[in-house]
DNA sequence: TTGAAAGCGTTACCAA
DNA sequence: TTGGTAACGCTTTCAA
């Protein structure tokens, strides 16, 4: 910066001024500076502003896998919404591992992040402690958290699984069975079991077939292999509520390989209104819980909470049931 | 750091050190030292840290979408191998932009980055001059760049097609459609699609037979669409190369709902090996690229070059062609 | 609109 | 093994 100081024939500050919006500098004297500063090929080094000026500009992220559409969207909604805000994302998966997320956490909080967004509102303690003490804006996304840390842009996992009991029961449906992952590592998924598993009990139906097996992320494969294990178990089942479309699609690809009908003789359902469930056949009905509109409204409250942006009052909608043919013959 | 040094009873060097690995100092020192922060909830300020030492820690990475399972599958490879050498990831997705590129690449050049790795081999000329003029190794994956920045760890697109053509042409199809998207902006895409052509015309096959559509990421509805077109305009064609697996399952969705035997009446292949080649029905002829290699050899590409560790030998393994029940009937 | 001085929180370097 | 001093590249603050 000094070198372009000299080369323009000013102060470095009035450089420092002259490569930023908003200062007052003079027209031309900006001009000056800036052809100054191309010629050098000289680079802002934003970690040093960063640093003098106490503002980061990070904005830190956890997601539990980058390689799944649902989080791969609603990080893209996220990306897009802070582009403006000249805010940096952080990002880091957690692999479904709260111990990785707090090491995550730790990790950023040390780069002094201007805010966090993490996935799910359930952590391990020191993490929950890290994150409330980290005086910054902590936003949980995905879920709604009984304690929340500070904020969160979510819904109740489990109040959308019973809509998708309900849609069941509303076709005559009685033997529902439900195929997930590892219960342990996904709490989302196991949310959608709790709310399955209520709303059968409340409904005084059989909540006992379930298959819960694999690490999260539930893959394709594990549908296939799921359906088997379940319909091995409990034959009779007539529905089949999958943690995730692709295991859906996994479920369905079973039943197609053994002449088994869909939805006649079996109805299947996913969760997350992925692209496959439109393109399949059958169709696959399933949950639209509005993944991209997740991270462009915590982009929003993120701008907003920083000061770079007037308050929205958008409100993410409820997750909504679409049905299609995989549970309803054309 | 000066409030732990005076709870620790020492200098705010010592603690700096203490709070570092591979730094002498007393055992108890250390111990009391780390007490103090603990006690103090004092957390590092990495971005100081770094401002001191000249080095960042960053490595910036762009790919074209965040939202595909290939780039998502490198990007892990990419980050699992970059953990143990403490290395931040800072990420951006360029849409599949040359001038987004740019302008995300001359972003993170502000952040002084100690690696920056792109996909594709083909950038602005301004991105290119950045690239270079940055001082940093520089690594463009997914390509074979003919005028490489710096270093590359990719495969040749074009090639990987020619493989699928041999294929078609060694089960006796020739009139071979191929499916892609708006050619100008996925280099990758356009790549193989250059691979097809030349290889047909090499075999003195027609190579006319061309839907190319719709912004990249081709999506399985554009496999739909786009196959429709194929079909209406050239309605004998006996087999269609897809530019990814995802068109290819929309393209085969399409002649399921149409009552066309595939691979009896026209054979159906894809590219990338995603999962939902070995799960759909039929299953998917397509090319594995080995895409989280690519990922972990990057890492181990950059974690060598900045003196994180040893020069690995290893050598991304050509694509390879998987057969499946698209092309060829059990 | 421009400039000068101080300082951000840490580490490099040298000395003890 | 420990401590003191300077310095990193910029912005903030105040003054001109």
């Amino acid at each position: 910066m000094l070198d372009v100081a000299k080369l323009a024939g000013v102060s470095p500050m009035t450089v420092s001024r002259a490569l930023r919006p908003d200062t007052s500098v003079g027209k031309k004297t900006r001009e000056n500076i800036q052809n100054a500063a191309e010629e050098l090929g000289y680079v802002l080094n934003t970690n040093a502003a960063n640093f003098a000026s106490h503002k980061t500009g990070f904005v830190a992220v956890t997601i539990p896998s980058i390689n799944n559409a649902n989080f791969a969207e609603t990080l893209t909604g996220l990306s897009e919404g802070l582009r403006n805000s000249g805010l940096q994302i952080l990002l880091g998966y957690t692999d479904y591992s709260k111990d990785e997320e707090e090491r995550l956490v730790e990790q950023f909080l040390q780069r002094r992040p201007e805010a966090v967004v993490v996935t799910g509102g359930s952590h391990t303690e020191r993490c929950r402690r890290l994150l409330k003490q980290a005086g910054v804006p902590v936003i949980e996304m995905w879920d709604e958290p009984e304690d929340p840390i500070d904020e969160h842009i979510g819904f109740s996992n489990a109040a959308a699984a019973s809509l998708m009991v309900d849609h069941f029961v509303s076709l005559g449906r009685t033997k529902i069975g439900f195929i997930g992952g590892d219960e342990m590592r996904d709490t989302r998924g196991l949310d959608r079991r709790r709310g399955f598993v209520r709303r059968l009990d409340e409904l005084d139906i059989d909540s006992q077939r379930i298959v819960s097996e694999g690490p999260p992320p539930v893959t394709m494969r594990e549908g296939v292999t799921s359906l088997t294990k379940l319909l091995e178990k409990w034959p009779d089942t007539d529905a089949v509520m999958c943690v995730s479309d692709l295991s859906a699609f996994g479920a369905i690809s079973h039943c197609i390989r053994n002449n088994i009908q869909v939805p006649e003789q079996i109805a299947i359902a996913g969760f997350g209104a992925y692209d496959i469930s439109e393109v399949s056949n059958p169709t696959i009905t399933t949950i639209d819980v509005d993944a991209k509109n997740i991270g462009k409204y915590t982009a929003a409250l993120v701008a907003n909470r920083l000061g770079y942006s007037e308050p929205s009052d958008l409100i993410l909608g409820k997750p909504k049931l679409l049905v299609r043919e995989s549970t309803t013959p054309i």
